[in-house]
DNA sequence: CGGTCGATAGTCT
DNA sequence: GACTATCGACCGG
């Protein structure tokens, strides 16, 4: 495992994407220090895709995309959640969303981060979603803009086979996106590890008719 | 299984 | 004021 250069992440996030299955992800903080093997990724391509979160130019919440590769993008989302992009691509605005991963370092205190907020069922894996990731990581705002790349708490690490060969992989349409090409169409950029117990479910964008009602 | 729904607040029009 | 790159519970088959 080595870290990447920042031009290896630089470029098209469909490329990166896939390569980065099997990459160790890390945040060290004053709590300690928890990893996980990224299983599930998408790839997101700001002016170009509907989808994305920079779709519509740079605000302030998504000004990290529009800047250095290789930084983290972090946001807060639905009132409870946060996730984490890695900034990828060789444009502005385009960004690879880290999905899910396999804890594999740091193990008692992401269960502890989880266990600090209410549930009311067991604990099954947990990384598993983008929401899920963020809190075993121990992500919220603060984190957003950290290098991956420097010297500071967070660290990215590339297997040295994956670094050109993704790991076998498969494909399919991104979760909760509805944009799209606005045909219908959707975009195949979603790349996860088959087997892994930490992947998510897929699951369709929710429906406006749901809110109409009443 | 799959479909549906509530929680909850930041972001953007 | 509507929507959201979500999560987990619940309900029907």
């Amino acid at each position: 495992m080595t870290r990447p250069d920042r031009a290896w992440l630089a470029r098209d996030p469909i490329v990166v994407a896939p390569l980065l299955l099997g990459a160790t992800l890390a945040h060290a903080s004053p709590e300690g220090r928890v990893a996980i093997r990224i299983t599930e990724v998408e790839a997101y391509r700001g002016a170009d895709d509907p989808g994305a979160h920079s779709f519509r130019g740079r605000t302030r919440r998504n000004a990290t995309m529009f800047g250095e590769a290789g930084h983290l993008y972090a946001y807060f989302t639905y009132g409870m959640h946060h996730a984490i992009n890695v900034v990828a691509g060789d444009r502005e605005g385009f960004g690879i969303l880290v999905r899910a991963g396999a804890v594999v370092e740091g193990e008692p205190l992401a269960r502890a981060r989880r266990e600090a907020r209410p549930r009311r069922s067991p604990i099954v894996e947990l990384a598993r979603g983008p929401g899920n990731v963020a809190q075993a990581l121990g992500a919220t705002l603060a984190d957003d803009g950290a290098d991956l790349l420097g010297t500071g708490p967070w660290t990215l690490e590339v297997d040295d086979v994956a670094r050109t060969r993704p790991m076998p992989h498969r494909t399919g349409p991104r979760v909760g996106v509805s944009g799209d090409g606005g045909d219908g169409r959707r975009f195949p950029w979603r790349f996860w590890l088959p087997g892994e117990p930490s992947v998510s479910a897929y699951r369709a964008a929710a429906s406006r008719r749901r809110r109409q009602a009443t």
